[in-house]
DNA sequence: TACATCAAGTTAACAGTGTTAAATTGGCGT
DNA sequence: ACGCCAATTTAACACTGTTAACTTGATGTA
């Protein structure tokens, strides 16, 4: 019986292969496309086999998205050792979120219920989110340190700006090119960064 | 036979009916719970029914994302005859789509697709659309008489501004009372339009 | 009045969804 | 050889969008 080591492996790996399948079928087909019988067929398990591993749809796609936060929180880290300036560091986090988006749209897309993804349980109560809000509440501090709720509402500011351009190029993209509409958030985020010396 | 003209009215009486129905479930359960039957019961007919006005599920959201948009439209043009100065006009305008979004929150969230809202019908092609953001544009060629892609530019910068920031006060409702989203919006709102002369 | 036609509306069905209870299967220890 | 137990599957429930087939009742005509 020392196969339970083993046995705990192999479980992790399918619990990684829903995962993966999930996300592979969201890229594909998108979010409406996700069902637990597909994923099931994928993995080569029958339906119930997925209730083992997330107890609903809802909880596996919170799983998901809290790793796409905690991958953005870990971008935001490898800046952060890259670069001291805050300027720099804002600007450089902005940049990863936008390369993130495009890379990865479908992961965005249920990290804030777009297009089709919906998860009930709610985005803003959980560690991954406060955990990458006070990463960028931290560097407005450290270019302005006043009250907290000064912070909060530039952070606020910054997340909407971020936000706003990210979906609104996602729609335009066939109207407007991504290149153009990157261009403008790259203008943008300098603006807001230069005006909070 | 003279009911003809009578029975068109009816006809558009189940049909408007229909659409509030959707509205009301939406409102009251959320757009994932809209369905053909539920939508069949409250109108007293059965699911077949509801297809004679409307091809499809898809196509009602989108008739309900326009009527949205066409909405707003009326909106801006009665702001258009109230203000003349075009700073006034566009802060206005800004304004009246954050009330739009906080009044009535379903119908934003089927035109941007949000929250489980999910039509499959392209936003952007759509006439109601292209009608809203030339209203804009103008309003911003009043401001700066610059090439078509400046205009295009600073359009993008605004409607990013403001979706982002409306999207984000709805999702931090619970987090960031209303009242202070709100403000920020309105200090952003006018920071733009200034920083347009 | 009897019959045919036709529109309005309904029922029934198909293929799919999330989810759970019940049944099955195969390998292990006794 | 038998019984148990874990792993896995089948079957079921209540839904979904959508469509074909059916029923029903009223109307016009012979």
């Amino acid at each position: 019986m020392e196969t339970l080591e083993r046995k705990q492996r192999s479980r992790e790996q399918t619990r990684v292969g829903i995962v993966l399948t999930a996300k592979d079928i969201a890229r594909r087909e998108g979010w409406q496309a996700v069902s637990i019988r597909k994923i099931a067929d994928a993995i080569e398990y029958s339906a119930p086999i997925v209730y083992e591993y997330f107890d609903s749809k809802d909880i596996l796609l919170d799983e998901i998205r809290n790793e796409g936060f905690r991958h953005l929180k870990q971008e935001y880290e490898r800046i952060k050792k890259v670069y001291r300036d805050p300027e720099k560091r804002l600007f450089e986090m902005s940049i990863a979120q936008w390369q993130f988006a495009v890379e990865q749209p479908e992961i965005y897309q249920v990290m804030y219920n777009l297009n089709g993804a919906y998860c009930t349980i709610p985005v803003c109560n959980s560690v991954a989110v406060e955990d990458l809000s006070n990463t960028i509440r931290e560097i407005i501090f450290s270019f302005i340190p006043k009250s907290k709720e000064s912070i909060q509402k530039l952070y606020f500011e910054w997340w909407s700006l971020s936000h706003g351009m990210i979906t609104l190029a996602m729609m335009l993209r066939e109207q407007q090119p991504l290149e153009l509409s990157e261009q403008v958030y790259r203008d943008s985020i300098r603006r807001f960064v230069r005006g909070l010396r």
